[in-house]
RNA sequence: GUGCCCGUAGCUCAAUCGGAUAGAGCAACAGCCUUCUAAGCUGUAGGUUAGUGGUUCGAUUCCACUCGGGCAUACCA
C-alpha cells in the first residue's frame, strides 16, 4: 500500500514542487475510521508555505492521480491529515504475494552484500549462565536474526577472557573443594565461588586423578578443567535456546598476537597516550570525553579499555559494515571511552552500535532475588528453561523494550504459563494448521481467484495486518527492537482469532470458502515467519 | 555529587525517529461451544501518562526543574 502511495506522490511532486522539500511518510492510523494510511505532509508544510494545513491538503489531493480500483476515498481530517482508503479488492491482493513467497515472505534485500557482527553473551567462564544473561543472549540472537532478514550476512560472536584474577580465584575454588574431598579440613573463603558446580568439577577431577593433584597449582589443571566444564555447560544452555555462536574470540589472543602492544604504540605515535604515576593514560579529554583514563596500569597490565579497543580493531579489520555490542547496563560507562579511542585511530565508530539492556529483576513470590555468580544465589538460565520452556524464555525476553527495567516473578510465570502471550500466537498457528488439514477432507483448496470476496471487517482487518509485516521487520531491524515483532504478532493473532470466530469456512459458499482458506494460509505463513525471527516454534498442533 | 536508563490502568508492559479518542495481556465482573481447536470470542470496569513549568497547529514522546527507582562513577572486567 505504501509503495503505491509513494509512487503517486513522486508523480505529483513534479507538479507541486514544495512536496520535494519534505520527507513524506505514511502511517497506519490507530483508528479504523481514519483510513488505511495517513499522511501528515500538509501539516509539515504549514510553516514553510505559511498557509493553512487543510488548504494545502486540498491542493495536494486535487493534484494526485490515483486509480479508483486501488483507492476509493481520500479525505482531509482533523488538523490536516490526508487519509487514504484502499479498496477491499486491492487490500486482499497481499494474499497472493504471501502465498507465493512462503518462508521468504518478509525478508528484504535492503542490506544485501553487507557483513554484520553481533557480539553477545560474552560471559567469562566462571559459572553457569544466569537468568540475567538470558536477556542478553536471547536479545542478541534475535537481533542477529533480524539483520539476516534484512539482508546482512551475520556472524554471532562470543568474546571471553580466560585469564586474570577471576579465573585464578575460580581455579583455586576448585582446588580447595578438591582438597576438601580428600578429607582435608578447609576453610573456604567467603569471596570464592560458592556454587555446587565447583564441587562437581572437583569431584570429577578426583575421579580422574585420585589424589595425584595435591600439589597441582590452582592455575594448572584446576583452572583448565573448570573452564572446559563451564564452557561446555554454557554452550549447552545456549543451544537449548537455539543460540549458536560462530566465533569464540579469546581476549588472550590479542596479547599473543601483539595486538595490544600495537595499539599502545599507535596511540603513542599519535601523541594520544602519555605516562603519569608509572601508568599509561589515554588522552580522552582531547577526544571530547570528560577525563583521561588509564590504559596500562603501573603493574604493566592493561585495563579493560585497551583490549576492548584492540578487539574492535580486529572487527574492523575483518571487514564488518556493522558491529553490534550487546551489554548489560553495568557497562554503560565504559563504551564511550572505547568508541573515542577507535575514532582517534581513524575508524568510523558509527559502524559500532552499542545496545544496552537494563537489568532483569528476578522476583520470587514478590521477593527480589539478588543475583551473584560468586555467592551462588542465582537462578540459572537452565532452571528457567526447564521451568517454562525455551519458547516462553525467548518470547519473554524479546517482548520488552530493552531499555525497560524488567520485573520477572518466577512464581507467577509458572502459574501463568498457560496464559502467556506466546501460547496465544502458537494457538493461532495451530488452529490454521488444523483448518488446512480439515479442508483436504472437504475437498476444498486455497484459491486466490476470488479474493475480492474477502470484504467483511474481520477479513479486511486481518489483511491490513498482513500488509504491515514487511515494514515491521524493516523497522525492527533499523531500530534494533525485537519487541515490535512481538507486539505485531499479537495484533495479527488477535485479528486472526476474530476472523476465525466470525468467518466460518465450512458451510460457506465455495468461492468464498476457498478465498478464506487462502487468507488463513497466508496468515499461517506470516505468523510462522515472525516466530522464526524470534526463535520461537510454530507448532502444528496444541 | 556527576553520567546513563526508567517512572503510563491493581500487576506486567505497548503506543510507528512529535500525531487524531493513550492501547494490550493478566487479575475482576457479565455473556458465547449439537458445525473448522473455548489455550478462543463478545461486552463491562479500570488513567490528572510521578509532579510543575516551557517549546508548537499538536507532547506519554522534546527541554528545564522537583520527587522516586535501577546501573555506573577504579591503576576490577
Amino acid at each position: 500500500m505504501k509503495k503505491y502511495l509513494h509512487k503517486v506522490f513522486e508523480e505529483t511532486a513534479k507538479k507541486l514542487e514544495y512536496l520535494n522539500g519534505i520527507n513524506i511518510t505514511f502511517d497506519v492510523p490507530k483508528i479504523e475510521t481514519h483510513g488505511d494510511l495517513s499522511s501528515n505532509a500538509a501539516m509539515l508544510l504549514t510553516k514553510q508555505l505559511k498557509r493553512k494545513p487543510r488548504e494545502i491538503a486540498e491542493e495536494i489531493i486535487s493534484s494526485l492521480k490515483i486509480d479508483e480500483k486501488v483507492i476509493h476515498k481520500i479525505e482531509i481530517a482533523g488538523p490536516g491529515f490526508i487519509n487514504f482508503f484502499f479498496t477491499p479488492e486491492f487490500v486482499a491482493q497481499i494474499t497472493k504475494e504471501i502465498l507465493s513467497s512462503g518462508e521468504e515472505y518478509g525478508k528484504s534485500k535492503k542490506h544485501n552484500g553487507k557483513k554484520a557482527n553481533v557480539e553477545f553473551v560474552s560471559a567469562n567462564p566462571t559459572g553457569p549462565l544466569t537468568v540475567g544473561h538470558g536477556r542478553n543472549a536471547v536479545f542478541g540472537d534475535t537481533i542477529a536474526n533480524l539483520l539476516e532478514w534484512v539482508g546482512y550476512s551475520v556472524d554471532r560472536e562470543y568474546y571471553f577472557n580466560n585469564a586474570g584474577r577471576q579465573m585464578r580465584v575460580l581455579g583455586d575454588s576448585v582446588r580447595l573443594r578438591y582438597l576438601e574431598l580428600l578429607g582435608n579440613n578447609i576453610e573456604f573463603p567467603a569471596d570464592y565461588y560458592q556454587g555446587d558446580y565447583i564441587k562437581d568439577i572437583a569431584k570429577s577431577l578426583l575421579d580422574e586423578y585420585g589424589d595425584k593433584l595435591i600439589n597441582e597449582p590452582a592455575e594448572g589443571k584446576f583452572k583448565d578443567k573448570a573452564e572446559n566444564e563451564i564452557f561446555k555447560d554454557i554452550k549447552a544452555s545456549l543451544e537449548r535456546l537455539k543460540i549458536i555462536h560462530k566465533i569464540f574470540y579469546n581476549e588472550n589472543s590479542l596479547y599473543e598476537e601483539g595486538k595490544i602492544k600495537n595499539t599502545i604504540d599507535t596511540f603513542k605515535e599519535k601523541g594520544l597516550a602519555y605516562e603519569k604515576d608509572n601508568a599509561t593514560w589515554l588522552k580522552l579529554t582531547e577526544l571530547g570525553n570528560e577525563q583521561d583514563k588509564v590504559i596500562v596500569k603501573s603493574t604493566g597490565e592493561p585495563t579493560y579499555r585497551l583490549p576492548d579497543i584492540a578487539y574492535h580493531i580486529t572487527k574492523f579489520n575483518r571487514g564488518y559494515d556493522l558491529m553490534i555490542d550487546i551489554f548489560g547496563s553495568d557497562h554503560n560507562a565504559t563504551y564511550p571511552d572505547v568508541l573515542a579511542g577507535l575514532r582517534a585511530l581513524g575508524f568510523d565508530s558509527d559502524k559500532v552500535k552499542v545496545l544496552i539492556h537494563q537489568f532483569v529483576t528476578i522476583m520470587y513470590d514478590g521477593e527480589v532475588v539478588k543475583m551473584s555468580t560468586r555467592k551462588a544465589n542465582y537462578i540459572t538460565l537452565d532452571q528457567l528453561e526447564e521451568e517454562v520452556g525455551s519458547d516462553v524464555v525467548r518470547y519473554f525476553f524479546n517482548m520488552r523494550n530493552i531499555s525497560t527495567h524488567m520485573n520477572f516473578d518466577l512464581a507467577l510465570a509458572k502459574k501463568q504459563s498457560d496464559e502467556n502471550p506466546v501460547f496465544y500466537l502458537q494457538y493461532a498457528h495451530a488452529r490454521i494448521c488444523s483448518i488446512l488439514k480439515m479442508i483436504e477432507k472437504e475437498e476444498l483448496k486455497a484459491s486466490t481467484e476470488n479474493l475480492e470476496l474477502l470484504a467483511t471487517s474481520e477479513e479486511q482487518q486481518l489483511l491490513r495486518n498482513l500488509h504491515k509485516f514487511k515494514d515491521e521487520v524493516l523497522l525492527s531491524a533499523e531500530f534494533f527492537e525485537t519487541h515490535r515483532i512481538c507486539a505485531y504478532l499479537e495484533e495479527l493473532a488477535a485479528s486472526f482469532h476474530k476472523f476465525y470466530t466470525f468467518c466460518r469456512i465450512l458451510g460457506t459458499e465455495r468461492k468464498l470458502a476457498e478465498a478464506r482458506v487462502a487468507l488463513a494460509a497466508a496468515t499461517k505463513i506470516v505468523i510462522k515467519n515472525g516466530l522464526t525471527i524470534l526463535g520461537v516454534n510454530a507448532p502444528e498442533r496444541m
